[in-house]
DNA sequence: CGGCATCCTAGCCGATACTG
DNA sequence: CAGTATCGGCTAGGATGCCG
């Protein structure tokens, strides 16, 4: 496949092969709370409600369905404490803290950033 | 405002204070072809058709909305050659390519993880 | 308290056709 | 070649209500 190559196309790939073909996951972390909630447990384990309030902003419905991926995926383990009343805990997994380290370099890069582009943006709105 | 705070939920914010305010910015870095699409620019300067062969399985249309959007960020600059037929090439801007160290960070994280996230998946599934 | 089920909306994203 | 315009599907995400 792809044997049609046009040459100054094909000399180029390299990085770019790889982060293709892993748009998957990434469009996977880009969802609206994965990062929030995984970083927010990175501080040490939460109960639901008190993890809720910690994210801010975010439904109870998100919350569990972003914790139940997270869960899926082998990012964070669930503990019942079988009291009255209940009580859940989460807590990060080995792979969920890395995770969370990559969270937050990726938040630092955008905290650091974010004046620059929030003046593009505008420079162009103002164009446009 | 909230100053009923519950110390036990106060004392314990630190790196995800920055996190949560910068959830949109991150849900953006998400979006299906923002990442690929730097990546790819990161190993030089494409033209538009030369650009979606390379990315791969992207429409004209999603490629056009993501790069208007880049260069409004500021994260690409956009080039017209007045020439018959006109070109027109994208290049990184220092901010752009900043971005696409990120995104190829991240990729390689996704990529040396992948694999233990499919498992963990796989797994889940099996009990659920 | 924690968490599922249901309904609903906004926006992302894609395929297609048309313009300069 | 490099876009713009239009349509429509899909699903992420939010509001609400009920259950254990």
């Amino acid at each position: 496949m792809e044997m049609t190559a046009h040459k100054e196309d094909e000399s180029r790939r390299g990085t770019a092969d790889e982060c293709r073909s892993i748009a998957g996951h990434l469009s996977w972390i880009g969802g609206r709370w994965t990062l929030p909630v995984v970083v927010t447990l990175g501080d040490g384990a939460l109960r639901f409600n008190q993890l809720k309030r910690a994210v801010g902003g975010v439904s109870q419905q998100m919350l569990t369905r972003t914790l139940k991926d997270l869960e899926r995926d082998g990012m964070i383990s669930r503990t019942v404490h079988p009291t009255v009343p209940p009580q859940v805990e989460y807590t990060l997994t080995e792979l969920g803290r890395s995770l969370a380290r990559q969270g937050i370099q990726l938040g630092s890069w955008v905290l650091a950033n974010r004046s620059a582009i929030e003046e593009h943006r505008q420079g162009f709105d103002a164009i446009r």
